[in-house]
RNA sequence: GGGCUUGUAGCUCAGGUGGUUAGAGCGCUACACUGAUAAUGUAGAGGUCCGUGGUUCGAGUCCACGCAGGCCCA
């Protein structure tokens, strides 16, 4: 609960200004009072008692987690949310999308931060007038729900269709994804995460299904959704392919040992390759690459190097033919096929003598296969270039058994992937599309052809069968294995069995086409169902056709405004710009159906609604070709629709048949979507557009804002992206924040099992939601790494926060001790308010600039900063503090109130109400609180004369215009010169051991900087004298001018004037100027030039600078020095002791609980005569201070006398209540 | 391996377009104040601005190459 210490203003406590000037408070009647505000209910029941005497409402020991909650009841009671949006009815719509999150896991720390980021815009737009309609949404497809319910159940996908069926498996799923729903809407309130949890869209419901089914169409009717084939993992002894996860499983990796082969491909001679020609016309150039599965150099169709790869021409001989060869491979892995030893300078001999290639052939050298017995292969660097040069070069297929088809592409070039390394190999990768993923991929950036052949249908098929056999068009290798644990146990056993790597090495090695072969073992992954090696292998799936948009991508990426920058041209940009087709397949069971029927000819249709579906069904059951079975699953789906309950999902749509135009059976492609297609779709989707809503997605589209992670730039924000520009050639959004990742305290991501994780419950329960949401802002830009500690949530609580409510707090009292209610009519005009309430207002009116500048820029960590330093460096330690007497002085009855009090009060409680507002998208329940607190007793008034206070919440009021004609930089500039200036002289009172109670008499200023500046802080420093004055309790401010012959100057090179002019001299330059003479200076600053060894400088060319006043104690900061006069005269001195004596005599009062409005009796031991004569020259004041009706000086004093310790002396001293 | 990003005091962070003495808050130490007081003020200690090289009269800032952390992709 919320814990309190209330007293009114007639009670117990000392309120108000109990010992100064005889401002006795009195007790308000309470008849003149407005009608009692209660904040909140749940808080009033508190205040029965009293707060019928009370405006505001003070508080002690604030707990700011228990004033979330209340607010949080507040909002819940008047449906605040609600009201926020229905309030901006009519008005220009802001857009946000909701990025789904998946509710089968619960809520983190991270999505705090996140939903913070979301939230905060989403206020400050609504203070901004625009209507932000804000529906929420749960992604509830994929994989992860799939593992999750295998997990509980205890089953694999082998178990589906068998021991459990696909509908239950399904029927699971849906009752696990919105598992923790209920946690999520509890943080999300908790949070205080303004979003519409009443009607979210739920991606698993039929009408967003239908709505996904519509996009598709429209792909579909463009030519933009096609059959292809991407690489996947496959298994051919279960005939299956494999997913990413099933790869993952443990023990999937096996060490093998492997047959490879470093090939030679030999270069094709032109324009491209003449430069690896260039020492040997005639010669041959082959380019080597490493493979792992010789299997698949048949269907090599391009090689791949990498573009910064430093690669070499190397003269020397094949090992197997002892042909004389070049070869191309990278520069690091020379050392891995060629020994150093055989290294020689040159390829050809220079002496006329034998060369080492002569000499390691010739026939003296051989042994009896004719092999060189034991010698060393020579080797002979040629030449030296990057990858990027090998790029287009063409060679000759190594293996031409089947050739591309030639509309494919040009095939048998060297093109530039990333994903080439120098680790192993030759770092050139051989490519074949159709076996590797990576060869897939920058086969299809670079338009070269995969080698297929087409099966008994004329469907192009690969060159090896879903068995793993080679085809017949392989013809030397037809119908064998490609890996030799396909082949049976007895097969292998066969003494003249040989693998066919090994049989192709064997091959190649005999045509001139291996340079290396050799056993290699490697980790290579496994079907865990079948223990057998998995192949790489094309898979039939759906694509959809985003490179032949690309450009277009691109451009629109340009009109988004990213936050930051860098990911919107950096990462994202980049993806983009490397766009492969994006494969829409997944073969699993929960998630949207791929709405394509397709007959064995390859008829299809795509299915774009439920009214679409129900058609063609109709029309199958017209026809003659289904079985029963068929047709009565069909009818199945007509009575379902019939009574509103389809279920688009698997099995269903899967038992739905179709019959093509020419009467043959089609079946739907049993493919489920990507569900990032899903969450991408969600524009049109949550509207169930087009069937529904067509207005309200006119309306919403696109997003005026959203903000996900980082790690979704190729996840939601590319689908959101992919489908507005290929089907509505739009932006999907318009600003975007991406925001970084929530680590530990320690830089590392948290872990449960470490016990490093924060849970978002306990930290809202225990600091609440406006301290950790202000931390998570504040402490690093958003799209950085935050290191959560929540040491610095309870920092910002007890800095910020704390702060900030103790300044309400000394607001609330002293208006509650006189009444004051906020003038929102009479207020005091600027003219005659004083320096500082038109300072803090100028600072508040920049403040309100920059923070809506900040806002506006998607940058909430600058807005926040800002608040927080206004609130903390200038509202509360400057304003306030100074001000403080200006609330306990005079008249405590709001009829009798001072001008000066008036303005004070309006001021003051203008900046807490203005901060109120300025906060409140980061910090919503105590923004609102706050405003509350000051508001709300003047809410009747404000809702009848129609003020910005007539609103109940601060979140349904206008944000404030700045008023541009209050700010005074000018005045900015002086105030900052007089807080310089006193903490200077606070500085020098420090060394010098003067305590600010001893009053000195002056402060001097020196004013010998140039020309105009001079003018301007003199006379900025004149207006806020009397500020410093009494904040640093010296007498006077003066100004000494250069001319006075008092000041000791310096002058320094001005670097930055003199840099342009002297460039390279500056050193001379400066020397010069550091050894000036005074004469020498007098000349620059009276004629403004001077020729000083050699230079001619000018006043803008130096800096000048007091060092030194002679005689006094001086600090210098920058331009500024402050000397400071230490003279204590005896009138001062006394002056100091009588100020220390009211502090005595204050304390005593206190310490023996007197009441502010006690008269007291002092008598004090005479015995000192510098006291006899501090009392004697001070004594009106001393008596006005501490309210003293009688003051005594007396000998021996008897009694009740204490002893008092003053700095040069003891004091017995008496103090009685009259 | 590639793309993006971060690296400044013990901790968390500021440091337009290069200008010679690198700042703040917290924490620590000392002192002051004592009618905002579990607050505040002042002072002190604390830095190889990740490293190396370069450009420049001058580099925390620009360039190159590295190192370390992070994300995404392979």
């Amino acid at each position: 609960m919320l814990t309190r210490s209330f007293k009114c203003a007639s009670g117990h406590r000392p309120v108000g200004p109990p010992l100064g000037r005889g401002a006795t408070p009195k007790p308000t009647a309470n008849s003149t009072r407005p009608p009692p505000y209660t904040p909140f209910k749940a808080l009033s029941l508190l205040f029965e008692t009293t707060y019928l005497t009370v405006l505001y409402t003070e508080y002690k020991n604030l707990n700011y987690a228990a004033l979330a909650e209340g607010v949080l009841a507040h909002w819940k009671e008047t449906n605040a949310f609600e009201q926020s949006v229905a309030l901006r009815e009519g008005r220009p719509t802001f857009t946000f999308y909701e990025g789904p999150p998946s509710a089968n896991g619960m809520p983190g720390i991270h999505h705090v931060m996140a939903r913070t980021i979301k939230d905060i815009f989403c206020r400050y737009k609504t203070l901004k007038g625009f209507q932000v309609p804000r529906k929420g949404g749960w992604d509830t497809h994929g994989l992860p729900i799939e593992l999750q319910v295998e997990k509980e159940l205890g089953i694999t996908k082998d178990h589906i269709g068998k021991t459990i069926s696909v509908a239950d498996y399904n029927q699971k799923c849906r009752e696990t994804v919105m598992r923790f729903t209920d946690r999520w809407n509890d943080l999300t309130e908790k949070m205080g995460y303004w979003v519409d949890l009443e009607h979210p869209y739920v991606t698993y419901e039929t009408n967003y299904i239908e709505s996904v089914w519509w996009l598709l169409k429209q792909l579909y009717d463009k030519g933009l959704l096609y059959k292809g084939y991407t690489i996947q993992p496959f298994s051919p002894k279960a005939g299956t392919g494999l997913s990413s996860h099933e790869l993952n499983m443990p023990g999937t990796y096996k060490d093998v040992k492997d047959t490879t082969v470093v090939a030679q491909f030999k270069v094709k001679p032109n324009g491209k390759s003449g430069f690896l020609f260039f020492d040997s016309a005639d010669a041959d150039v082959y380019i080597l690459a490493w493979t792992t599965t010789p299997w698949t150099l048949p269907a090599n169709s391009a090689l791949t190097v990498g573009a910064n790869i430093d690669y070499v021409l190397v003269k020397t001989i094949n090992p197997y033919t002892f042909m004389p060869v070049h070869v191309v491979l990278a520069k690091n892995l020379v050392g891995r096929w060629l020994n150093e030893k055989g290294r020689v300078d040159s390829i050809n001999s220079r002496s006329g003598g034998p060369s080492a290639f002569d000499a390691y052939l010739s026939t003296d050298n051989r042994n009896r296969s004719g092999a060189p017995a034991g010698a060393i292969i020579p080797w002979a660097l040629v030449s030296e270039f990057k990858g990027q040069h090998l790029e287009g070069i063409e060679y000759e297929q190594l293996m031409p058994y089947v050739q591309p088809d030639p509309a494919a592409g040009k095939p048998f070039r060297v093109i530039l992937g990333d994903f080439v390394t120098t680790e192993d190999g030759t770092g050139v990768v051989h490519t074949s599309p159709t076996f590797g993923a990576d060869d897939f991929r920058v086969a299809q950036q670079n338009g070269i052809p995969a080698i297929m052949v087409k099966d008994e249908t004329g469907k192009d098929v690969p060159i090896v069968d879903r068995q793993g056999r080679f085809v017949a068009e392989i013809t030397d290798y037809a119908g064998r294995y490609v890996k030799e644990e396909y082949y049976s146990d007895e097969e292998r056993a066969d003494p003249d069995f040989k693998p066919t790597d090994v049989l192709i090495a064997i091959q190649l090695k005999e045509q001139n086409k291996a340079f290396r072969v050799e056993k290699y073992e490697h980790p290579y992954p496994h079907c865990w169902r079948t223990d057998k090696p998995i192949l790489y292998y094309p898979l039939d799936s759906w694509f959809i056709r985003t490179t032949t948009m690309k450009d277009r991508l691109v451009e629109l990426n340009k009109t988004i405004n990213w936050q930051p920058e860098s990911t919107g041209t950096g990462r994202f940009g980049n993806w983009l710009e490397n766009l492969v087709d994006w494969n829409l397949s997944r073969s699993r069971f929960w998630g949207t159906p791929l709405p394509i029927w397709r007959s064995e000819t390859r008829e299809e249709v795509c299915i774009g609604s439920v009214a679409e579906l129900v058609e063609h069904v109709q029309k199958a059951l017209a026809s003659d070709v289904l079985t029963e079975e068929q047709r009565a699953n069909d009818e199945a789906f007509i009575a379902a629709h019939a009574a509103g309950n389809v279920d688009l999902h698997r099995p269903y749509s899967d038992e739905i048949y179709l019959v093509s135009e020419t009467g043959l059976l089609m079946q739907r492609e049993p493919d489920l979507i990507d569900v990032w297609f899903d969450s991408g779709a969600m524009p049109y989707a949550q509207w169930h557009y087009p069937f529904e809503n067509k207005d309200k997605f006119a309306q919403s589209y696109p997003a005026d804002f959203i903000s996900e992670g980082v790690d979704q730039t190729r996840g939601w924000f590319f689908t959101l992206h992919a489908i507005a520009g290929m089907l509505f050639d739009s932006v999907a959004f318009k600003n975007v924040v991406s925001t970084g990742l929530v680590l530990d305290k320690n830089g590392q991501k948290m872990s449960k099992s470490k016990g490093t994780s924060i849970d978002p419950f306990i930290t809202l329960s225990e600091y609440g939601a406006d301290a950790t949401r202000w931390y998570m802002m504040t402490n690093t830009e958003p799209w950085d790494n935050l290191r959560f500690n929540l040491d610095g949530v309870a920092e910002v609580q007890r800095r910020f926060f704390g702060t900030l409510t103790n300044t309400y707090n000394f607001f609330a009292l002293y208006a509650n001790v006189d009444g004051y209610r906020i003038e929102q009519f009479d207020r005091v005009p600027r003219e005659e308010l004083p320096e500082l309430d038109r300072w803090i207002l100028s600072k508040l009116n920049t403040l309100v600039r920059e923070v809506e500048a900040s806002f506006e820029a998607y940058n909430p960590t600058k807005a926040g900063r800002l608040i927080q330093d206004f609130v903390n460096d200038q509202l509360s330690n400057w304003y306030v503090r100074l001000c403080r007497r200006r609330f306990w002085a005079g008249a405590a009855d709001a009829s009798e109130m001072s001008h000066d009090k008036r303005a004070a009060y309006q001021t003051l409680q203008h900046c807490l109400a203005s901060v109120a507002q300025l906060m409140s998208p980061i910090a919503p329940f105590y923004a609102d609180w706050l405003y509350q607190n000051l508001t709300a007793a003047v809410r009747e008034e404000s809702i009848a004369r129609n003020t910005p206070f007539r609103h109940d919440s601060v979140h349904f009021t206008d944000w404030q215009p700045v008023a541009e004609d209050w700010i005074d930089t000018d005045l900015e500039e002086a105030m900052a010169l007089a807080q310089q200036i006193s903490s200077m002289v606070h500085a020098l009172r420090k060394n010098h051991k003067l305590k600010v109670r001893q009053p000195l008499s002056r402060v001097l200023i020196p004013v010998v900087s140039v020309g105009q500046a001079t003018g301007t802080m003199q006379r900025q420093i004149e207006q806020v004298a009397p500020i410093i004055e009494s904040e640093v309790n010296v007498k006077s401010v003066e100004f000494v001018a250069d001319a006075s012959g008092l000041l000791t100057k310096r002058v320094k090179p001005n670097f930055k004037a003199l840099g342009p002019k002297f460039g390279k001299q500056m050193k001379d330059v400066a020397a010069a100027i550091t050894a000036m003479t005074p004469d020498e200076l007098t000349q620059l600053e009276t004629t403004n030039s001077l020729q000083l060894a050699g230079f001619n400088l000018q006043l803008t060319d130096v800096e000048i600078l007091t060092e030194d006043v002679p005689g006094w104690v001086v600090a210098v900061d920058g331009p500024l020095t402050v000397a400071l006069d230490v003279t204590v005269t005896d009138e001062l001195r006394r002056e100091g002791i009588a100020r220390d004596l009211v502090n005595r005599i204050q304390n005593l009062r206190k310490d023996q609980n007197f009441d502010v409005t006690d008269k007291i009796n002092v008598a004090l031991e005479r015995n000192n005569d510098l006291l006899s004569e501090a009392v004697e020259a001070n004594r009106d004041y001393i008596q006005q201070e501490v309210q003293a009706v009688s003051l005594e000086l007396v000998t021996g004093l008897n009694g009740s006398a204490v002893e008092i310790e003053m700095d040069e002396f003891v004091l017995k001293m008496k103090v009685e209540r009259v």
